[in-house]
DNA sequence: TTGAAAGCGTTACCAT
DNA sequence: ATGGTAACGCTTTCAA
């Protein structure tokens, strides 16, 4: 009330100890809950905490610890704000709680240069173990933390220039399930849009793309197929074209929750919502809700976050053996957008 | 490749000395760059810095650091997975980003005893500042942090039990704007679906429906009033209820945004989306999709992460001036559903 | 400009 | 069962 600034240094154990009358060194114990003390000495000590307000302090504690764990883990994804990024988010969070673990999450925003320096940070802030989506070509980099004992596993994209477990989704498939959809309801013109090429997800789905329209005798003209679009706005104007333009598809399959969106805002521009079939890869929030629903390839970003979690606490808690990849399953989600059939052949 | 486990513990300052054949204390200024620190030895020390692959120790750095500064700030927000805590938390990292930090995140899904858990685990690992959209009642055990000199600045929802920077929003104007609106357009059986009574969030908003539709001169039936929404189930739940009763709201309005996608969950079902008007609390992405897209009082959830992280560095870079209240203006965004009208009287 | 030694708060080692 | 002392990796006096 009074005062502005009292700031009062926190309590340590060394003051813990001289409250209780005894050592710095049963204070650790009984904080550490090392059964070897008598109850006597036990509750002197929490007794003086309680008084104390004695809180430990972690940093000095991992500084010290043999084994170094900080209770901290990594966590590097393209954004934050995206509901894929957001839900595997909260996913490795909670896992991260029963492990009594903290989440120190980044953005990557596709830019291998931060992803380098967000993973130095973070082994600089000493972290037990790091979850990344990564956006560069190579993560040799890594190999100095792996060496060091720090596990790493990769989501939703492969590692590169290193062996790591790795948490992902069978993206050529997924994209082969979603064209074959598309030709079994009629479609012969379907017009590709995905992100930039360069990705390993982008481009696995260009390939399952390829490869079905392939098996299904269908051409594949260059004017259907747009690479690199990775933002809305991009991507509502690469489809805009694409429909506008002199022989447009009858169907879209897009590689992303925000492409797919954007060509849902170009769709319902024209108004070609339910003239024009959709599938998109990846769910997004409120997808049903859209007029026609979307149909997707889901993944499920709760259980790959999960599981890539589980997976990190595994090694952190010293399993040796080999490197895992797990796929999570892609499901065909039917809402009517996939289901528009082509116009009758004139 | 063919080591197993080759654990190389990583170089420290001595290392670099040796190297370099200076003392540890020039390695140190070198790291920090602190100018008295001759060409020569500069360049010899980060030769050996390099040679080694050094990487100073963050946790022992501010162990022993006259500031104790971590590098590191804390974000406690509602649900991380949703899209405001989202959006709000990428906003918190760009901030953090130029100010070299990291931010370590946690969801309190609005439980109190977890707030308290999370604050007293990210004060044990030590952050130099602490952003926070309380879900307790009393924030007075963040007393002694205050005091201890980390600055805490509350999003959303406003400080009790201690004084602190807050960046807020004014849900009594919001929802009189959003029940005004609605009036005009000549509703009078206007209904208000909220999340728990207990936040202060929504009972602002609660007050600010109350109050304007006193102005309005038209009546509060107790039965058009549904509180305690707080998911998508109990929301649709809700409004599915209040839709078939006896005598059905001819407008919503809705407290929050998951409330807000149950009632359109529950209109849809209905067949009610373009006869009943709703008018909802905080914008969500793909609104302006929907048909009819929903009118709302947004909240812009990045100028909000963005102006609460600004004001926490400045605490954290030693601003003592008084607390400071930031109120975060709520446009109405009108995109159809707010503007139905009602039925025509009979 | 440079360095030796002390110390940050904790845990590990080795006695007792 | 308990405690003294060294040590973790770094920065801060304080001298030189």
């Amino acid at each position: 009330m009074s005062d502005p600034e009292p700031i009062r240094k926190p309590a340590t154990v060394r003051d813990v100890a001289a409250l209780a009358g005894v050592s710095v060194k049963t204070v650790s114990r009984v904080i550490n809950g090392v059964p070897s003390v008598s109850e006597e000495l036990r509750s002197r000590v929490n007794q003086a905490i309680a008084r104390l307000d004695f809180r430990p302090n972690l940093a000095a504690s991992s500084l010290r610890r043999a084994d170094g764990r900080t209770g901290r883990i990594a966590l590097l994804l393209e954004d934050l704000a995206n509901p894929f990024s957001a839900t595997l988010h909260r996913a490795v969070e909670d896992v991260a709680r029963r492990h009594r673990s903290l989440v120190l999450a980044g953005s990557l925003d596709e830019d291998p240069q931060r992803e380098v320096e967000l993973a130095r940070a973070l082994a600089a802030h000493g972290a037990d173990g790091l979850i990344i989506a990564p956006a560069s070509p190579d993560q040799g980099y890594l190999n100095r933390e792996v060496r060091a004992g720090t596990p790493v596993v990769f989501v939703d994209r492969p590692p590169r220039g290193l062996t790591a477990d790795a948490v992902l989704v069978d993206n050529v498939a997924g994209a082969a399930a979603a064209v074959r959809h598309l030709a079994e309801v009629g479609h012969r013109r379907i017009a590709y849009l995905g992100d930039y090429l360069s990705l390993p997800t982008a481009s696995g789905r260009f390939r399952g793309y390829q490869e079905e329209m392939g098996r299904q005798g269908l051409p594949v003209p260059p004017e259907l197929v747009r690479h690199d679009l990775h933002d809305v706005t991009a991507a509502t104007e690469a489809a805009h074209e694409l429909l506008t333009g002199p022989l447009p598809p009858t169907a879209l399959f897009t590689s992303q929750n925000l492409v797919t969106t954007g060509a849902v805002r170009a769709l319902r521009r024209l108004g070609l919502g339910h003239r024009v079939a959709l599938v998109g890869f990846d769910d997004f929030p409120l997808a049903d809700l859209l007029e026609p629903g979307v149909t997707v390839i889901a993944q499920d970003a709760a259980r790959m976050g999960e599981t890539a979690a589980t997976l990190l606490f595994e090694r952190v808690n010293g399993d040796h053996s080999d490197p895992r990849e797990v796929v999570i399953p892609t499901p065909l989600l039917i809402r009517g957008s996939g289901e528009i059939p082509p116009p009758a052949e004139r």
